[in-house]
DNA sequence: ATGACAATCAGAGATTGA
């Protein structure tokens, strides 16, 4: 099973490349971060048409996220658990059933600058909740992933750049510690236990010729149960993507399972 | 030190992103 994230960055502007990709990829479930649309304006009949049945959780103007799976999507939820006055669409859950049943987390977790202030806050706690969900769904020893645009750059090697990093929101220590809380919980990172080697990046930035320089920060990252991941068999990332017509800041990351 | 670039909503320019 072939199951790819992407923050598309608006749902609207992204269409035509998006479908490029999915006719190309072939992803059995796409976990799609930044819709950047309300449920109903989200244009799932042209989804529904390749075959893949659809769940959104989005919100007017920003965040937003869904699921697009080919075998049906169960037991979807909506947020993540932890704070009912969250307003932000960044979370959702489904199990989808192959060989074997898995429970997919599709995330987009705060970005979190300007630091200190009240997104870095919001930020930290969002991420405190991830943690606690992951020790629920552990504690059910069910297979799941968590998969998504973190905004987290795990270690220097994941950026082109790192000193650039230094005092941002994505690679604070504070950051990265509750980062490594959440993988330390006993979760595999799909894509580093696949491939060891620097200067692979799943974001360039649109400004200051990022894409032309190889500027890269890696921020879309696989989280796998010790059951899921078992069952990995690869990891990549769609690097090409970046290059085309009207891209993403972000491009496509992707894993196979053998389920 | 700032802005650079892109998207959204709205219908200009502020806000957000990373």
């Amino acid at each position: 099973m072939k199951i790819a994230s992407f923050n598309i960055n608006g749902i609207k502007a992204r269409l035509p490349a998006l479908m490029d990709w999915l006719d190309e990829a072939q992803p059995d479930v796409a976990i799609l971060q930044e819709i950047k649309s309300i449920d109903e304006n989200f244009p799932r009949e042209v989804f529904e048409d390749k075959g893949y049945n659809v769940a959104t959780h989005g919100q007017k103007s920003f965040n937003g996220v869904a699921l697009l799976s080919k075998l049906p999507l169960e037991d979807v939820t909506r947020g993540l658990p932890g704070d009912d006055d969250d307003e932000q669409a960044r979370y959702i859950e489904a199990t989808v059933v192959g060989d074997h049943a898995v429970r997919i987390c599709g995330l987009y977790l705060p970005n979190g600058n300007p630091v200190p202030g009240p997104k870095y806050d919001y930020k930290l706690a969002w991420m405190d909740r991830l943690r606690a969900r992951a020790e629920d769904l552990l504690a059910e020893e069910m297979p799941f992933l968590m998969a998504g645009d973190y905004n987290i750059i795990p270690q220097p090697e994941d950026a082109a750049r790192p000193q650039d990093w230094i005092e941002d929101a994505l690679f604070r220590p504070e950051s990265r510690e509750a980062w490594r809380k959440i993988v330390n919980l006993g979760l595999t990172e799909a894509f580093r236990v696949r491939n060891q080697a620097p200067e692979h990046y799943t974001f360039w930035d649109f400004q200051r010729g990022a894409w032309q320089r190889n500027d890269g920060i890696r921020i879309d990252h696989f989280l796998l149960s010790p059951e899921c991941a078992d069952l990995l068999t690869d990891c990549q990332i769609d690097k090409e993507v970046r290059g085309r017509e009207k891209p993403s800041d972000h491009v496509p990351i992707w894993i196979n399972l053998a389920a």
